[in-house]
DNA sequence: GTTATCATAGATCTATAATATCTACGATCG
DNA sequence: CGATCGTAGATATTATAGATCTATGATAAC
């Protein structure tokens, strides 16, 4: 189990745009530099976050991405969410059966992660970024 | 990202030992057919529960494998540990790049999710077991 | 000692998901 | 119109999970 390569473009792209927090819209090439990444793929990966509305596009000359929400309320989990959907990591039967304790604990184990990953926002790490 | 079925069988492997605490062995063939999966596949998660000294195994005749330590000592997160490694589940730049903040909360958000697992030993549910 | 039983290790196969690229398309600005 | 740029779809490529089979070695019962 890991989380993939394309949650790690998700993540450092997203504080970047934090950190740049400029109107104008930053292209997927120069996102995709940065971190030495192909824009095609860049780009498929951002466009979820578009759908999940935490970031936005414009089309044409001089288009890009920029932020939607504020950075205030944009969470790791948020982002993470994007782009791994948001199912539980561990499914017992198949279904969501409810009535294994396993499935239980294994699903508290998961919510305790989650809970640090909503609680942590983009903007607690504007300023202090390296490795970005 | 998702947690193997191979953990699954684990877990669901490790309660059912728990709950008969016998001395007697028990076969691959029985533990395998209360999960409805092959013996062959089953041996080789059960293998690497065995070198992680979770449980022991016996050959021969009326062999199989039972506990090896208290039931009271064993986590899941020893359980997990032992099938999926206990490598971090997110890697920014390849190596373990401690600066990089996204790494740092990624880690902390890991270790409670581990501290949880840690917490909850095999024992609490012996006795409330569905679904095993 | 022989035989049946059972775990282990290795090779192998398939299926599925991650990773990545390319092309065609549509939108936008100058 | 024409250059730029994101979107969607098709496609290719690995990598990993999932699973099976065979050969081998160990053990107990007879």
């Amino acid at each position: 189990m890991k989380y993939s390569k394309a949650t790690n473009y998700a993540l450092h792209t997203m504080l970047y745009l934090c950190s740049v927090s400029s109107d104008k819209p930053v292209g997927v090439q120069q996102l995709a530099q940065k971190q030495g990444v192909s824009p095609s793929y860049l780009s498929k990966i951002l466009t979820k976050l578009v759908k999940a509305e935490l970031i936005e596009s414009s089309s044409g000359a001089n288009g890009g991405y920029r932020l939607k929400g504020r950075k205030e309320d944009i969470s790791f989990l948020d982002i993470i969410h994007a782009v791994e959907g948001s199912a539980s990591l561990f499914e017992c039967c198949g279904s969501e059966d409810s009535r294994c304790v396993i499935q239980q604990v294994m699903l508290a184990a998961e919510e305790a992660m989650e809970r640090h990953l909503e609680n942590t926002k983009m903007i607690e790490l504007v300023d202090t970024s390296s490795c970005d």
